[in-house]
DNA sequence: ATTAGCACTCTTGTTATCTAAGTGCCAATA
DNA sequence: TATTGGCACTTAGATAACAAGAGTGCTAAT
């Protein structure tokens, strides 16, 4: 981790480059010496900021579009923004509320709280957010219901402690007894354990459990793949906000976020490779591993279900955010995430 | 209807705007008298085809950007060319044999199916493609399945014909023995009709049953409710393929599509209602109700599952879009499409 | 009816010029 | 020695002038 404290930047040098960085998130403009002076209460010369400045360039948290431009950000200078000078805001009263009677109202799909959760980020973000469901794997098996569809097919449903109902077909036929059978065995040998022991389980009771019928055991084997296939949800919304001329003047990053939202599986990767650290996450620019999020900023954190399930949820928007407006947002709207899910325990 | 045939059009002017507006769409930029004379074999004079492009003009066909432009079609002149100028093209052989195999690859999961045609749409359109469900109001429902996941919250598991699982919670508690005895009575009662006619068959059912218990009776009732609220859901891939400066210079009309894109709600009423009528159905500019589509045109074609459930497809594009390849691709995929659930009977 | 020809209009690209913003550096200063 | 005022220098951006090119509309001739 990147250590860049107040430590190693004098006191008077991090203060001009916290103002570089705040006036430039404001107006998007390149921030020049006497802009600085004048706006915020700096008792120097404009030549003295200039030394500064120049300074700050040469370690690289400022850059220069030109010669004869103000000074803009680079991506090392946004991070020591975002380490030492961003102070979580507290939220406005009135919003809190807001969110909470969002949060009360429907409160029985799990599936509708989470795209809901996505759209408030968007509306209050201005930008596009977004939440990963809880990683189906972590989580806990409460049910498992089956139904035969077809003289064929036979489809899996499985309903996981987060309130998150799964279903799959399987190519299996059995008699409604056999089905009975298959189900009671089922639940009863995996309710409570996580998605990801599923499928050893079974192969283990198969063992224990001869005396059964061998169709039942052959389908109960088949169903323990289905354990492993399954594939994460995630909602967004809200990308349509970062595209504007203020954010971007060419096509080209707007396309890659869209392609990059399209593509879910892709999405829920990175975002669970690069962001499943607990805590708030931020990564600006460069840092992204992913080329598609090299002109943009996304900020993470984690949801906790019941311990152990967890999902991430964030927004993602251009490297010029108020980020200290957007992290206390995302930390707020993932405590309430977590509360919800403590309550429908 | 509009109806602007051969008719009115003299033959050798139709034959004008037909190459003014293949040329527009090839080229993109404004078609001048002797761009016409030199690309395709009119024996007339530019002066000639100046004088045709003029009279085009008045009538509304073609338009002007500036006085030394050449000219760019309309939405009329578009219309126009859709309804007496294009020919389907046969499908390439190879194309076809590479869409039959996707198909057949993975034919279980429908809803897998619908996501993956959104895919092919897209991509062999290279605009925005988009799938919308099968009407689940006119779906017939296959199997109820009852899940109690805790002590005030059923869950109902909805199996369609189409092959579409939908799910949703009630307020219910019963014990086992009632859950399944309201399991058969709604599989009963309800199997082989249309989830349109479920509410109104259930409360008509109960009237019949009163040596029932109440406690299920009022269960079913409640579930009855959950077949007016169902969602559809629709399947859109490759909107950033639209997001170029060759199909635009500002960002608003991607803005308003990409939202379009994020409101399925509002996405799956419009297209309903708009383009619901059977055969290939094209909507261009302004002929769109929705302002966010005025700018692009809409390719579509309904689908049909067991004669009665259908749904939609299609593609988005720009106005200046090849419409022989999309219609013929509209045309092609949707009969793959009821094949598939031909098929599936 | 069709065409050749020409004047006219408008876009586009190029060049030159000017202005404003802002830097970098140096000599003077407290 | 740290700070400051001053000044030369650089660059983007705006404006205007100009030429070239494309294409039209109209008219007179065929």
């Amino acid at each position: 981790m990147r250590q860049i404290g107040l430590e190693i930047l004098k006191d008077r040098k991090s203060k001009i480059l916290s103002a570089v960085i705040y006036h430039y998130i404001k107006t998007g403009k390149p921030v020049g010496s006497n802009a600085l002076i004048e706006e915020y209460n700096i008792s120097l010369s404009s030549a003295a900021v200039r030394n500064l400045m120049a300074d700050l360039e040469k370690e690289g948290f400022l850059s220069h579009p030109h010669t004869s431009a103000g000074r803009i950000p680079t991506d090392k200078g946004y991070r020591a923004y975002v380490d030492t000078l961003v102070k979580l805001q507290n939220f406005a009263i009135e919003e809190e509320a807001k969110l909470k009677k969002e949060y009360e109202r429907k409160h029985n799909e799990t599936e509708a709280i989470l795209s809901e959760t996505s759209r408030i980020l968007s509306c209050l973000s201005q930008y596009t957010g977004f939440v990963v469901a809880p990683k189906t794997q972590y989580d806990v098996i409460k049910n498992i219901e089956l139904v035969q569809i077809s003289n064929e097919e036979l489809l899996v449903v499985l309903l996981t402690q987060s309130g998150i109902v799964k279903h799959k077909r399987v190519k299996i036929f059995l008699t409604q007894v056999q089905i009975n059978k298959l189900r009671n065995f089922l639940n009863d040998k995996l309710r409570g354990i996580s998605v990801a022991q599923a499928n050893k389980r079974i192969l283990l009771e198969i063992k224990n459990f001869r005396q059964n019928e061998a169709v039942i055991l052959d389908a109960a084997e088949k169903i323990g793949d289905v354990f492993y296939n399954i594939q994460d949800d995630v909602y967004v919304d809200g990308t349509s906000n970062v595209v504007t001329v203020e954010n971007f003047n060419d096509f080209e990053p707007v396309k890659s976020l869209i392609r990059f939202n399209e593509d879910k599986e892709k999405f829920i990767k990175i975002i669970n490779k690069d962001f499943s650290s607990t805590g708030i996450n931020v990564k600006i620019g460069s840092e992204n591993t992913l080329a598609e999020l090299k002109d943009l900023s996304v900020v993470t954190n984690v949801y906790k279900c019941d311990k152990c399930a967890v999902g991430v949820l964030g927004i993602i928007g251009p490297k010029r955010m108020e980020y200290e407006k957007m992290m206390s947002l995302v930390n707020k709207v993932s405590e309430m995430l977590n509360n919800f899910f403590k309550n429908k325990k």
